[in-house]
DNA sequence: GCATATAAAGATAATTTAGTCTTTTATTTA
DNA sequence: TAAATAAAAGACTAAATTATCTTTATATGC
């Protein structure tokens, strides 16, 4: 559904969201060390986040990528829309063109309501609150070093 | 999450299943146009599934695809190990090489859901009974002629 | 001001997925 | 048995995605 990049610039804005400042930035290394992407994979995509305002960035030494507040406001669909060519979501699980509520694919009535659910946090979320989330229900950005049961 | 090449095999094995038989054979052709897929790409599936008996074939005139009652104790998991590589519904939303319900990505919460859901219907009904569910429900396969609201 | 660290930019390469074309083989029917 | 039809097989092409490499620009600290 989403492309390793998306999946890549999700993570990374939301690891920035959820630890950076303006004091305290990331290099584009220490990121893809951090969630395991590939460095200069990720090193694109951040420089496209920055060039439409999701991130922000400083060059030079301790430079690297952060979030301001001002950043922070956006959501992931703006990251999305930023990567992805159309939208990620329209698309139907079983490749019709139209299918809908009203003309439904075979497992329409299974996919619809997840669509809705994943949009609305996509959509109606700032990455500010989701960010928070991640902290007070500690879920991961990265499982680097945790143990699988 | 799925592939081109996964639609296509289901729609295609589904509307088999729904409108064949040993007396009523369906050339690559006819199912290429009925479902509006590429036709030299859809015949490559279908020898695919002929191969790993999941739908059956005959050669000639009046020759084509079509699907026994035992093709039909299948499910449609069976169609996409044969089409695809690995597990599709494995693979985190996120990207998290162990996501699970110990080590959950920031999504997981909604997503585990819909897989399971998603699972159950492909995994455990046959490609008989998900045929009959089609003809009863009304579900559409294809959308050609519909006209969209 | 110089050395260094880091992002920015752009070119290139590799891989995967999607789609096409051609030839061969088997089956049916006249 | 010949002609027609349709699947089978395999080679090939194209496009999209993923990933890498190299060079340039900019900021920092000494």
């Amino acid at each position: 559904m989403l492309s390793n990049a998306s999946k890549y610039a999700i993570r990374s804005v939301l690891f920035l969201a959820k630890n950076s400042s303006k004091e305290n930035k990331y290099g584009a290394k220490s990121i893809s060390d951090e969630l395991e992407i590939p460095l200069h994979f990720i090193a694109k995509l951040l420089q496209q986040l920055v060039k439409a305002n999701v991130i922000s960035s400083s060059k030079g030494p301790r430079g690297g990528f952060y979030t301001t507040t001002n950043d922070l406001n956006n959501n992931v669909c703006t990251i999305l829309d930023e990567i992805e060519a159309g939208d990620v979501f329209e698309p139907c699980f079983m490749g019709l063109p139209q299918c809908g509520d009203e003309n439904p694919c075979p497992v329409h009535h299974i996919v619809a309501p997840f669509k809705e659910a994943i949009l609305e946090k996509f959509k109606h979320q700032s990455i500010a609150d989701f960010a928070i989330e991640i902290k007070e229900d500690g879920t991961f950005l990265s499982l680097k070093g945790i143990d699988k049961k």
